[in-house]
RNA sequence: GGGGCUGUAGUAGAGUCGGUUACAACGCCGGCCUGUCACGCCGGAGGUCGCGGGUUCGAGUCCCGUCAGCCCCGCCA
């Protein structure tokens, strides 16, 4: 029924083909994308993942060739042999790569047939996400989604050749490995051997690549699946894929130099793209000052201006009772914004209380002065020191919100970088970087009433700041940083602790006692009592980065089997339930379903 | 755990105030066509309006619940 490949042997690729190849013989093998029949002369676009090549069938020149062509449908899969061929005048196609030429088939073989895809595969068609997903390996043919897997390869390409060039060597870390506290939860896989215990896949080969340190590795990098069992966002999937590294005798600038240099070389072999370096650095506290977050979108202004002093003693009591009471007022300019409607405004006000926030007051600045439901509470002098401090004028939109500082910076941090898309502040292909560092090295947990890392419990703290473990360890600064592009944190990491005594202190300041720490990270207090160096490291979200070049918004778009929201694969149905036989062996009994 | 959006032939959509047989496009099937390229022309088939319940003389349309996909909060050292 179908033709065998015989002794063919593909000689070209669709994509390439070019005037050049005029009067070559060439065999091609791909997909249809369409066929055009004429009655006589029949068209097909062949498809391969380099691109599409018009085959050209006259009745005239080879009746067979073209008697099988009238079978041929979308998606079959064809082999032809013919002679590439400049096209007629006036029959240039300019819109295609290879629209010049095409190919006179004189043999045509017919390897496999297709069923009707469920849905069309071309660019025209916006096709819903989750008819993509059960049918991944047809939308995985169309060419702009094959591009994004393409950028990625290109990315990991030039990864692994710079970190080869820098010394860096490529070692694998378990993926069966020790559950430990602290951070996200767990993906837990089941021992048989030793019934009732439990591995944990790794969330990060955090203290592997600690230890290769310890062994002497003194560079160590891997591009390695990382497992989180939390929930999913448009940047988040439950295994997503870092580029994992860790150098010895390092302080944090040789790490941050070593490391935007390999994000420019990425950025210069995949998109051709030529970034200035250094990337600015930028402490913790400054960002959250002037942007309310620690992952700020540089690529435009609409700071935020703290005016509590200014609004303590006035009439308005919202901000008066705020400022007066440990709290935190702050406002944002949106430079000409005055023309927002009120239904604007109202979903403005709805945006910044998913943070939060408990209300989000609006100034319009008109010729007439302030339009605003808060303006009568305020004095002419309270009037112009705000305006002043916001460079207000005429036509500008000012809101502010005021709160707890925590509350304040994320609300009006959150809407500045929400009124950054809605408003188009930002100018496509700007690519703004920004190290941020100094994070604290530890944040109270109100919950659990304890002190938590803020990276993790590894993270070394600035030497200066030593002595504040024991009086305030709130204040302490880490040795961290993180690499933002565009407000999406694409990096981080931080400078190790080497030292087992203070490491000991960590576990001792976040509520781990010696018992707990002896249990969970045992094998690294160990460790590093045998002459640990220096060392610190970073991990760089892949999938982040390559949305970011890739110029998508959607995580799943990089990722060639992605799972939904609920973390379900609808390809191969996973999770799915197993055989009793194989909980038996397990020693693993399922509990009664608690709904129905 | 919570908030929001979406769900109508294979696909993506329209469907008015609750009222006759649920529309047209693309795709599919058949026919015609020798320079098209998202070919064109003629004809045809194709529907559990996500699912369940309710209101009503009557529900794609209104109400309640539920499922799925997506976006967000919490969560993500």
């Amino acid at each position: 029924m179908n033709d065998t490949l015989g002794s063919w042997k593909r000689t070209h690729y669709c994509g390439d083909l070019r005037a050049d190849h005029i009067g070559d013989k060439v065999c091609i093998m791909g997909w249809v994308q369409r066929r055009r029949d004429h009655g006589g002369l029949i068209f097909i676009d062949l498809r391969d993942r380099t691109g599409i090549v018009q085959l050209a069938l006259d009745p005239d020149r080879d009746p067979e060739a073209h008697t099988k062509a009238d079978r041929v449908r979308n998606e079959w899969v064809i082999a032809a042999i013919g002679t590439v061929s400049h096209r007629p005048e006036g029959t240039v196609n300019p819109k295609m790569k290879t629209g010049e030429v095409e190919i006179e088939i004189s043999e045509l073989r017919i390897l496999n047939q297709a069923k009707t895809p469920p849905f069309m595969l071309d660019e025209y068609t916006d096709v819903a996400e989750n008819l993509r997903l059960k049918y991944r390996y047809l939308d995985l043919r169309r060419p702009t989604v094959q591009r994004c897997l393409m950028m990625r390869h290109q990315v990991t390409r030039t990864v692994r050749n710079y970190l080869d060039e820098q010394g860096f060597l490529d070692i694998e870390t378990p993926v069966l490995t020790k559950s430990t506290p602290e951070g996200a939860r767990d993906y837990l896989v089941p021992s048989r051997v030793s019934p009732g215990q439990f591995y944990a896949l790794p969330q990060s080969p955090q203290l592997f690549k600690q230890l290769l340190m310890v062994s002497g590795f003194d560079r160590y990098a891997q591009i390695v699946k990382c497992f989180r069992d939390e929930d999913l966002r448009a940047d988040r999937q439950p295994e997503f894929t870092q580029i994992d590294c860790e150098m010895s005798f390092v302080d944090r600038d040789d790490v941050m130099d070593i490391m935007e240099a390999m994000i420019a070389r990425v950025f210069k072999e995949t998109i051709n793209v030529e970034l200035s370096l250094p990337m600015p650095r930028m402490a913790y506290a400054e960002a959250i000052d002037r942007y309310g977050v620690d992952n700020p979108d540089l690529r435009f202004d609409l700071e935020l201006v703290e005016i509590t002093d200014i609004v303590r003693g006035c009439g308005f009591k919202v901000f008066a009772d705020v400022a007066g009471s440990g709290g935190m007022v702050k406002a944002i300019n949106v430079k000409g914004g005055s023309g927002l409607s009120r239904k604007e405004l109202d979903d403005l006000t709805g945006f910044v209380a998913n943070y939060g926030a408990k209300g989000l007051a609006w100034v319009k600045m008109t010729a007439d002065g302030w339009q605003s439901p808060i303006a009568k509470f305020f004095q002419p002098e309270e009037l112009r020191a705000i305006e002043q401090a916001l460079g207000a004028a005429e036509g500008d939109l000012l809101l502010f919100v005021a709160d707890k500082p925590a509350t304040t910076n994320q609300a009006l941090g959150r809407l500045r970088q929400h009124l950054g898309q809605k408003l188009d502040l930002v100018k496509k292909g700007d690519f703004r970087f920004v190290w941020i560092t100094d994070f604290p090295l530890l944040e109270w947990d109100e919950e659990q009433k304890r002190h938590v890392a803020v990276h993790h419990p590894f993270t070394a703290p600035l030497d200066e700041d030593i002595p504040l473990l024991d009086s305030d360890p709130g204040k302490v600064r880490a040795k961290a940083y993180d690499l933002v592009l565009n407000g999406s944190e694409i990096g981080g990491g931080s400078i190790r602790i080497h030292d087992q005594a203070i490491q000991q202190r960590m576990f001792n300041l976040l509520g781990i006692d010696d018992e707990e720490a002896q249990l969970k990270f045992g094998f690294l207090l160990d460790a590093l009592s045998y002459g640990a160096p220096p060392h610190g490291g970073i991990a760089f979200g892949l999938d982040r980065l390559t949305m970011i070049l890739a110029g998508t918004d959607s995580i799943r778009d990089v990722i060639a089997f992605p799972k939904t929201q609920k973390a379900t694969c609808l390809l191969s149905e996973a999770p799915g339930e197993v055989d009793p036989v194989q909980l038996r062996d397990l020693g693993i009994r399922l509990a009664a379903r608690a709904k129905s």
